[in-house]
RNA sequence: GCGCGGUUAGCUCAGUUGGUAGAGCAUCCCCUUGACGUGGGGAGGGUCACAGGUUCGAAUCCUGUAUCGCGCACCA
């Protein structure tokens, strides 16, 4: 009893001439990576290899893709999978219509996000960063990095990416540091680079200084206390940091506290006893909010430390990095402000300061973006860029559409941001980045830029300087990617290839990166770095929920490729996927285009068995009129189809060639040619045979850019005289 | 609080200058054994969030409302 579920695709069919591959399955297992193999050999991932070749012409323009250098710190993640696919196909499409085409992979040091994972690391062993000695850190997390990025490497291959792995870089490559030195000693001389002694946003569990954005808010519910200050009653949900209020704060043209005024000194009790305390006018100050007075704590609040900055008052160290009370807190000094805030409380109660508690209180807290911790603002020297100026170019060449953003509306989006810019703070006190090349006085606490290591005396007091031991934010020097790998100024890649053509990124990265590097790109190269900003979306789980460890619903794109084959997963994330939306992505999708792949397979199996010995003629001119007409239909689905290509809409172009492959030529087209082939027309016969091959060749052109794999395995097996690769062969129409 | 998006078939989403709604998946029915059951043919299913307005005509443009999401923000 035969049974046909089981039985071998193809295996009904014994007679057939075409290679044996063909009478089973597509195995993308056997096939990929013999592929990507002989790609990388051939050298065409390099545009000069291309053009050495033939297979580009010298006089060519150039089109280019910096890849988003990929984190060293972990392996692949379903984003990854979006951006190595969407990228692969802009460069495979560019390089298939001629184009100089390079696609330029890179490895980011991560700094921050390296070091935190390194550091959860080192806490399963039972370390901590803060006992290991700075120069040993730096080598084990390069280490770590070295040893992970060769993962990475290998998965983003697993992906079909054709990028030119001759050109790669890694952020702490001499050549790019150089470069972001450079750049960090000119924001200097041209006056947009200053140490300030300022109010920074300082996370007490990683002990460094961020941004403001690697801030993020949280609403929370907390107390809210109402305290007796003097005559007044003040309002906080802080109350750990009062100890050092000795300034109150109400607005100017406030009636109810008409009768005091500004400078004016008055005496009460407070926490730990009597005090003096000064009174301030500003109008920053909300008549409508509380009571309409508060006091301040100008070391631990940006708002505090505005007005204390205008009013020239003195400033108060509360809480130390650790978020431990420092002694001005008296009996409460050493103890952490989450033990130490009831206690307070009491303690106020006991003494009658405690007017009332709002247990309710809704408020947004700002919080470390890595681990949650409450953000607790700190003063301190760091090194910060002025944006204002920066930012106005590159408000010009945003508003003039010199750079395009799509989806559109992340041109809003970043317009708001660069008109409501702050300046950049970019020291951070960790050891993984690329160190401040600076040198700072301990005494008068001046800071000196210092590229060549040579500056030993302070010009302002004499003292001596010591090294800056703090490295750049990471972003400072991945918004300079796009001309530093290029060998800016003077190498031939930055003169052919920048500026590029298109940033290819997450929608996550709008500020952090992309508006950075506009920025920073203008200044450094007075070109844009990018003439496109394309957004992709987020990849979520199939219920259009964030994939993430805690949920366990992160998918692995390898597991993906591995079973259902790299094409299908490229399909299942291109189709249908309109930039700056997030994808649901689910196996289901994978399996749907594993069908397809194999569809292809299949037709091809037919196409082959059904012209044997015949070869395709390329200017073969006696087609039918059937033929023709067919012919009609399917140039024009090509020219449809390479102007969605040029104007970027992949999951449209995808869904088409889909479409034309399986229900035009497979389920209409095959059908209808069983009987012309086994007719008695030599003439239709021929024509039909060269109609097929034809078409054939064209979809396979068609859709390599999207499933790479598996119409270079059907090319080498078309009987075309002189073909090349067909990562190098013409897209058609071309 | 301000800003930006989304709201279309059971699910995920298209719908590019306004012309009586589309795809994939899912569901149901039928058919098929020499390319392919990872197949072929067909069906059901939507008052395009809601309310106004502009227009001969609105999913599409304008105003407002609701709801979800995201971003920004120095209300102690």
């Amino acid at each position: 009893m035969e049974d046909k579920n089981i039985q071998p695709q193809g295996g009904s069919y014994p007679d057939s001439k075409v290679p044996e591959k063909f009478l089973k399955p597509y195995d993308s297992k056997a096939t990929e990576d013999r592929i990507y193999e002989m790609w990388e050999k051939s050298g065409f991932f390099n545009p000069d290899r291309c053009v050495e070749a033939g297979a580009t012409s010298k006089d060519e323009k150039p089109f280019t893709i910096i890849m988003p250098p990929t984190n060293a710190n972990g392996s692949l993640h379903a984003g990854h999978g979006l951006v190595m696919t969407i990228e692969d196909i802009m460069t495979r499409y560019k390089r298939m219509c001629g184009y100089k085409t390079l696609w330029l992979p890179g490895l980011d040091h991560a700094g921050f996000e390296t070091q935190v994972v390194y550091e959860k690391k080192l806490e399963k062993e039972g370390r901590t960063r803060f006992e290991i000695e700075r120069s040993t850190l730096y080598k084990e997390i390069m280490d770590f990095t070295i040893a992970n990025s060769a993962t990475i490497k290998s998965q983003v291959r697993k992906m079909g990416a054709s990028c030119d792995w001759s050109r790669e870089k890694f952020t702490l490559d001499e050549d790019i540091v150089k470069v972001v030195y450079q750049t960090f000693k000119k924001l200097s001389e041209d006056d947009l680079l200053y140490r300030g002694k300022r109010i920074v946003s300082w996370c007490p569990k990683h002990q460094t200084s961020f941004s403001d954005l690697e801030i993020k808010d949280e609403e929370r519910v907390e107390g809210f206390y109402y305290l007796k200050y003097g005559p007044f009653t003040i309002s906080t949900s802080r109350p750990e940091t009062k100890f050092g209020d000795k300034y109150v704060v109400m607005h100017p043209d406030d009636k109810r506290y008409a009768e005091y005024k500004d400078g004016q000194k008055i005496d009460l009790e407070w926490i730990n006893g009597p005090i003096t305390a000064t009174i301030i006018k500003d109008s920053v100050i909300d008549m409508e909010f509380g009571t309409g007075v508060m006091t301040i704590t100008p070391w631990h609040d940006p708002v505090d430390f505005g007005i204390a900055e205008r009013h020239g008052l003195d400033k108060e160290q509360i809480i130390d990095e650790q978020g431990k009370l420092l002694p001005v807190a008296g009996e409460f000094a050493g103890m952490h402000i989450k033990k130490a805030r009831p206690q307070i409380i009491t303690k106020l109660q006991s003494k009658g300061l405690v007017e009332k508690i709002d247990a309710n209180y809704k408020h947004v807290v700002r919080t470390c973006y890595k681990c949650g911790t409450v953000i607790e603002p700190q003063i301190k020297s760091q090194w910060f860029v002025r944006m204002k100026k920066l930012a106005e170019r590159a408000l010009e060449v945003i508003k003039s559409h010199e750079i395009v953003y799509i989806p559109e509306h992340y041109e809003k989006i970043t317009l708001h941001w660069l008109e409501n810019i702050i300046d950049w703070n970019i020291s951070r006190q960790i050891v993984w980045g690329i160190p401040i090349p600076a040198k700072l006085c301990p005494t008068c606490d001046t800071g000196y830029v210092d590229l060549d290591d040579k500056i030993v005396k302070c010009d302002k007091c004499g003292g001596k300087v010591v090294k800056d031991n703090d490295t750049f934010d990471t972003w400072f020097s991945s918004s300079q990617w796009p001309y530093a790998v290029l060998g800016f100024p003077d190498n031939d890649d930055f003169k052919t290839f920048y500026p590029t053509d298109i940033m290819e990124t997450g929608g996550d990265l709008v500020f952090f990166w992309v508006a950075r590097m506009i920025m920073l790109g203008l200044y450094r190269t007075d070109k844009v770095p990018f003439k496109t900003v394309y957004m992709h979306g987020l990849v979520q789980d199939a219920k259009g929920q964030k994939m993430s460890k805690s949920k366990g619903n992160v998918i692995n794109p390898l597991d993906l490729t591995a079973q259902f084959g790299t094409d299908a997963f490229r399909m299942a994330v291109v189709v249908g996927n309109t930039p700056g939306t997030s994808l649901p992505l689910s196996s289901n999708k994978v399996t749907a285009y594993k069908k397809f792949v194999n569809k292809l397979w299949n037709i091809t199996r037919f196409v082959l068995d059904s012209t044997y010995g015949e070869e395709l003629v390329a200017d073969f001119d006696r087609f039918s009129e059937a033929d023709q007409k067919h012919i009609g239909v399917r140039d024009a689905l090509i020219a449809e189809v390479s102007k969605e290509m040029d104007e970027y809409r992949f999951y449209i172009a995808s869904e088409k060639l889909y479409h034309y492959a399986w229900h035009e030529f497979a389920d209409k087209i095959l059908e209808e040619s069983k009987p012309i082939l086994n007719g008695t027309s030599e003439t239709d016969k021929k024509s039909r045979k060269q109609f097929l091959l034809q078409t054939l060749s064209v979809i396979l052109r068609a859709l390599h850019p999207f499933m790479p794999f598996v119409t270079e395995e059907i090319w080498s097996e078309m009987p075309i005289k002189g073909k090349s690769l067909l990562i190098v062969e013409k897209w058609p129409g071309r």
